[in-house]
DNA sequence: CGGTTCATTGACGCCAATCAAAAAACGTGG
DNA sequence: CCACGTTTTTTGATTGGCGTCAATGAACCG
């Protein structure tokens, strides 16, 4: 059992809304297969592939993102431990877009046909599930909105979406969490270039709202920061964790 | 039968990729309402809300918003006849954003009741419908990829897809569209200033790539649109109309 | 026909890109 | 543990794209 895929954080985030039973717990880590382990920065799903399987990322931060005909790199998505990275690809079948590593990174792949056979004989499951990668599509707009923002406002909007999605696996340390990239991602993810997003960054420690070293994001005023990134946290569609968003953590 | 909602246009969708049995298309039209009318500019379902059923556009032109502290209105997506505007609520149940008409529309609505029943009857049909929402996940995602450009191909890139998407569902005219908004939407869309907005399409309009004029959107040149725009269909994901998008429409 | 909305134009300012270079951190092998 | 090349962060100077403000003109509508 050793190198059985831990699935504790997909479940943490499914249960937000009503828990699973014990036995589509089960069912669930029937089909997860023993973690796949993939180094950072490597392309792990790629655009045009039709997946026969789908996979959850459990450690590590992994990422979504399209090649603009300049050679340009646009990020569309982070993805933390606990969620699925391609589990639209089940019904849709072709990627249109890439994912990959950011850091080192943990998968558990799922084969379609497993999840196929779930979702025609566990209607409950299979609505858990559609749930999840609509919640993808939730944050895409949440993130259209972030592009209409200033830069610092985006930025500071970023960080708070981080950091409540990792509160809500676990993986957030006080009021700080481990981001292990470098300026340039935030670069690709913001739509900035990377000497602005050192700027920003600037901005918002001379403002004493975050640290950010070594890979560590610090989070030294949540309201201020929340403000700054006009953060609402109504787009994660939290049940459980529906306060986190409100919440002041302690350093 | 006169007022019966016409659902070819969400048929023409949802075969894109493999054909609907008489049963099944009978089975949505049964749940079907008949033709709500909504008048443009007009809320439709509000953040906030959980709706009952969801609805699909029949005619005129619908958007997603999200208001943004200071007033403004960022779109975050917009739909045209065939789309279903707000299925992620079935299995998300809130409403993080606002539908709106932008032109007088006309939906019909289903009973999320009769949609859990179809989904946990028929899962190939509840494939479909998780599939549809997943397209508008493939769009936000291209969104954010085309917030990451200028405004020149921003706004290229959207008259673009729209065109090809009105072309799915038959609403398109040789190489023309009615899309009567005004730039003040185009603004809210691109996360631009109406001012510039106007610029924008001036330079369009002065490379001969494009006419717009009262509601009519022309295409004069789709490879040089294209081009500008970047556009590549593959995030639409296109099957049986496929090779739509490579095709130089006449006029 | 008159009021209202919408499109257009010009002047000016600011935010972020770009280019270039230096400093700091990191990684690796000796 | 230090030396070294490489990556990453930081800084400065300059440029350009887009926002803002304000005003005019054109289209629409009852």
């Amino acid at each position: 059992m050793q190198d059985q895929a831990n699935l504790e954080r997909l479940f943490n985030r499914m249960e937000e809304r009503r828990p699973l039973t014990a036995a589509q717990k089960a069912e669930l880590q029937r089909v997860a297969s023993p973690p796949i382990v993939v180094p950072a920065k490597t392309d792990y799903v790629l655009e045009g592939a039709r997946p026969s399987k789908s996979s959850l990322l459990l450690s590590g931060f992994a990422c979504r993102y399209t090649l603009m005909p300049d050679g340009r790199r646009q990020i569309t998505a982070i993805h933390v431990p606990g969620d699925f990275v391609d589990l639209h690809s089940l019904p849709l079948e072709v990627m249109d877009h890439t994912v990959a590593s950011l850091t080192d990174c943990q998968f558990s792949a799922a084969d379609h046909r497993d999840l196929m056979r779930i979702i025609s004989n566990d209607p409950d499951l299979a609505l858990g599930l559609w749930r999840l990668t609509l919640l993808d599509g939730a944050l895409h707009r949440e993130w259209i909105v972030a592009f209409a923002m200033n830069a610092v406002e985006h930025l500071a909007h970023l960080l708070c979406e981080l950091f409540v999605r990792l509160k809500v696996v676990g993986l957030t340390d006080g009021a700080s969490f481990e981001f292990p990239v470098t300026q340039e991602v935030l670069a690709e993810t913001l739509g900035l270039s990377p000497v602005h997003v050192n700027r920003t960054l600037q901005d918002l420690r001379s403002n004493h709202l975050i640290s950010f070293d070594r890979g560590r994001v610090s989070i030294l005023d949540w309201t201020g920061l929340r403000e700054v990134g006009k953060f609402d946290a109504t787009h994660l569609h939290l049940g459980k964790h529906r306060d986190l968003a409100a919440m002041i953590p302690t350093s």
